[in-house]
RNA sequence: GGGGCUUUAGCCAAGUGGUAAGGCAUGGGACUGCAACUCCCCGAGCACCAGUUCAAAUCUGGUAGGCCCCUCCA
């Protein structure tokens, strides 16, 4: 397996630090909004390698935290979409508004066949940890007080850029003038690991710590549960590109000082979704939710199609035009393969075949695209309908794109065939009027009829 | 100002030195009462310029455009 490692810039062989079980810590949503299709793309591209890991034999052991605290705050206000606004209405506390994107991020990701990670949890009920690992980080001198924080002190690292490239003395013009600077700071990128003065008034949640009442900073969250759940030696770490620097830049400086050794072998990052306008974000138009294409009239699962068409390290464009594309092959291929006939030989040289150019795409640094035109050419390929099965029931443990799976039949079957066989009297008859009023009939039930060959058969829409 | 990425047919996109995968859309055809579905056929020399090479979309340098990051962000 081949994957791109951030740290060292370059494609590398993928060797665990424990060669049979892998672990991967995948950053989670900050839960103060619904998720966009373009965090989501992000966590396609986590269920991809997951699951690519687990075909490849690994056991995969994957931690998510979810961030409840922190930031809150500062970013709830941003969004003024009406379902924000009403279910702050309903839910007053931040921990309840927290549960309710929560939910709402987990119903996302289902309907985007996301596999729920093995084990989510909480910026919130992690505190212990963060206590532990920053009394540590102030014995050893890697953190210092100043006006009541606690901050990380960067200057006692020498390759604290190593992730993101960023020249130190490069780093100070340019940036946005909105950005207040703090004063308490030894050095500009020296970070907050615990505050107990808030720079927003109405931070709800409070701990009680060595170091006073207060909450943790921005960062800590990630390497406390990481440590806690996946130990000192982490294999993989995921994140948008957006977290390369500081966020993750960070997690690695708390947590290699804190544990006194490398410890996450490699980082993988996924690029942006963009718009026509750039990058997308909630503060721009309308909010593209999951929810949002379904209204549009789009299965969830022609968006992961849309995504996986790419390559999770190249900026995609979206558009409704482009999804309208993907959703239309979608589609098409979902329709050839559910027309598969599934009781014949299976050709075991043929599948085996398709399996290892299949693993080969994906360890070819995830290369969704190719693995995806493989099963165009499984499609056309010169064998048995089950053996084409077989190798798309195969790669969609990874792709995950329902292929096999039938819409469920909302009306009774036998209802369908009596309609058909009238329709199919007033056809002999000429009574096209009526041929057309059970055809539009059965299609308000989203049953679509197709005259073929071989005479009308019907269709779940 | 600094760092990084990117530019392939109308759209999405693969490709990492040997003469451009795949998909969608459009058009043409078969099928159909009509339509849908399905099937068949059709399109680019890879932003531009200059190099390296027997050979470049693929390497080097430059020009132009686009995007992202530089302490809210997937």
């Amino acid at each position: 397996m081949k994957l791109y490692n951030t740290e060292t810039h370059q494609i590398e062989e993928f060797i665990p630090w424990d060669k049979n079980h892998v672990k991967m810590y995948t950053c989670g949503p900050t839960v103060y909004n619904y998720a966009h299709i373009g965090n989501l793309r992000t966590y396609i591209m986590e269920d991809i390698l997951e699951k690519t890991l687990r075909l490849l034999g690994y056991n995969v052991t994957r931690v998510m935290n979810i961030t409840d605290v922190g930031h809150l705050s500062s970013d709830a206000d941003t969004g003024e979409d009406k379902m924000v606004k009403s279910a702050k209405k309903e839910h007053t506390t931040v921990l309840e508004i927290a549960k309710f994107y929560t939910d709402a991020f987990f119903k996302d990701t289902a309907k985007l066949n996301i596999k729920k990670p093995d084990i989510v949890s909480p910026a919130t009920e992690n505190i212990s940890e963060y206590i532990k690992i920053i009394t540590k980080l102030l014995e050893t001198g890697y953190a210092y007080s100043a006006g009541g924080n606690i901050y990380f002190d960067t200057s006692k690292l020498t390759n604290y850029y190593r992730l993101s490239n960023h020249v130190k003395e490069e780093l100070i013009s340019g940036v946005r003038d909105t950005v207040e600077e703090d004063l308490n700071k030894k050095n500009k990128t020296d970070f907050v690991l615990w505050f107990t003065k808030s720079k927003f008034e109405d931070q709800d949640l409070k701990w009680d710590s060595p170091f006073g009442l207060g909450y943790p900073g921005w960062h800590i969250e990630c390497s406390g549960i990481s440590l806690k759940y996946l130990g000192e030696y982490l294999d993989i770490h995921c994140g948008g590109v957006d977290n390369i620097f500081p966020h993750h830049t960070n997690e690695i400086a708390q947590s290699e000082s804190y544990i006194g050794h490398k410890w996450c072998k490699y980082w993988v990052h996924g690029e942006h979704l963009n718009d026509a306008n750039g990058k997308m974000s909630k503060s721009k138009g309308q909010t593209l939710t999951v929810s949002y294409l379904e209204e549009l009239g789009f299965d969830p699962i022609s968006y992961r199609f849309f995504v996986l068409q790419s390559h999770y390290r190249k900026q995609l464009t979206f558009s409704i035009e482009a999804l309208t594309g993907a959703a239309n092959a979608y589609k098409k291929l979902k329709n050839k393969v559910l027309s598969l006939k599934d009781n014949e030989e299976i050709d075991k040289t043929i599948l085996e075949k398709y399996e290892d150019n299949f693993k080969a795409c994906l360890s070819d640094d995830l290369n969704t695209a190719n693995a995806i035109t493989l099963m165009y050419d499984a499609i056309k390929e010169n064998t048995t309908d089950t053996t084409k099965l077989e190798i798309i029931k195969y790669f969609d443990q990874v792709l995950s794109l329902s292929l096999c799976q039938k819409e469920s039949l909302a009306v009774d079957e036998a209802y369908i065939k009596e309609m058909i066989a009238k329709r199919n009297i007033a056809k002999q008859n000429k009574d096209y009027a009526l041929a057309d009023a059970i055809r539009n009939e059965l299609l308000e039930q989203k049953i679509v009829l197709k005259d073929t060959r071989e005479g009308t058969i019907y269709e779940v829409q």
